[in-house]
DNA sequence: TTATAAATATACCGATTGGTATAAAAAACA
DNA sequence: TGTTTTTTATACCAATCGGTATATTTATAA
């Protein structure tokens, strides 16, 4: 890694949270200057423009999240368990290293939906793909006999989804720990049941 | 209604929509005289500045919806009919006058629970008292033998919520119906199991 | 070590930001 | 109808926006 890619690592590395606290439209070029020391001069020369740093900070954050729980779910090795690690690292991720601002794809997905179509397509893409993780490990969990035959595991991956995303949002914005626990709790239930 | 006070109500009326799509943040005072006609000193006569504009906007765009959902509400009777309510209005909001830009609390939770203080109270405010009428509703039914007296009214009221935001985000993300319909029939699922 | 290439800083660009003082117009009241 | 008060439009403000041309520094290789 020659100096220019450390050096545009680095931006992406300490402009990351700030463009996931405050959007991309709320985080401008001073902001990341600031955050970086680095002038504008340096960013530019490293970037084409701030399109393109906002979007590998959104790849940076992802990556984060997606890292922390494939960690995790490689100690587990039931599919049942593999499914509570989300439920465990929500209940939780003061613990982990989670990106400041909260779930990247949650903040993107509502900013970018009607004014950023490459942020918004990087925001879906990130949903399809959780969704074939989760259907992937329910339909492995029936195959194996360890879940029900009749679970539709669409259904299943796409509300988990949904209510992980809406507790995270509610939890963060309310400041209530045990909100999150008691959804949290409910997602629990959910894959017990399957 | 003197003229300012119709004024004031027109410049909600327009930019409502405006602020709901492109946030607070992305939204700039040529949006507003965009959207309304009129010039900034016409604006700035009947508001203090964009926040108070905003705020008002936040207060209207929610109203739209609550009052969406009381009116359904009102046409049925039984508790589990009025929480399927939600179930209804979400699957096909296209045919109720929704604001334009999707859910203004989950909108304005993500943009300011980092970055506005004033909207984060309104999103706040806005998701605790929605807790409220579903928890409500939840009790009303149980007191009235509808529902099972071991049901977890708060637990219940909070996953609802969670799933329902979480559904909007998907289905405005990925832009597919059917996941839309899928997730709410879960939450169909939830209300039917009471 | 020196020549060359790459990376960073400085200084600037026009456009747009939120906001305001003041003038013109329109309403409200006598 | 004439006068006063309220409401709206015009013209402007400093600050900041994203972005760039160029100079200076730093790294790389001969």
């Amino acid at each position: 890694m020659n100096k220019a890619e450390k050096t545009k690592q680095f931006i992406v590395e300490m402009t990351a949270p700030v463009f996931n606290e405050k959007g991309y439209t709320g985080t401008s070029l001073n902001d990341m200057t600031n955050a970086t020391g680095l002038t504008k001069g340096s960013i530019y020369g490293n970037f084409a423009n701030k399109d393109e740093v906002a979007l590998a900070c959104f790849d940076y954050n992802l990556k984060k999240v997606n890292t922390i729980i494939r960690q995790e779910m490689d100690k587990k090795t039931t599919c049942r368990d593999k499914l509570m690690v989300y439920v465990h690292i929500y209940e939780n991720f003061l613990k982990h290293p989670f990106p400041a601002g909260g779930c990247p794809i949650l903040n993107t997905a509502v900013e970018a939906d009607d004014t950023h179509p490459l942020l918004k397509q990087k925001a879906a893409d990130a949903i399809l793909s959780w969704k074939g993780v989760i259907t992937g490990l329910i339909e492995k969990g029936k195959a194996e006999g360890e879940f029900s035959e009749d679970v539709n595991a669409e259904q299943t991956a796409l509300t988990m989804i949904a209510t992980i995303e809406g507790c995270i949002m509610i939890a963060k914005l309310t400041g209530k720990i045990n909100y999150r626990n008691t959804i949290m709790q409910s997602v629990g239930k959910m894959i017990d049941a399957l």
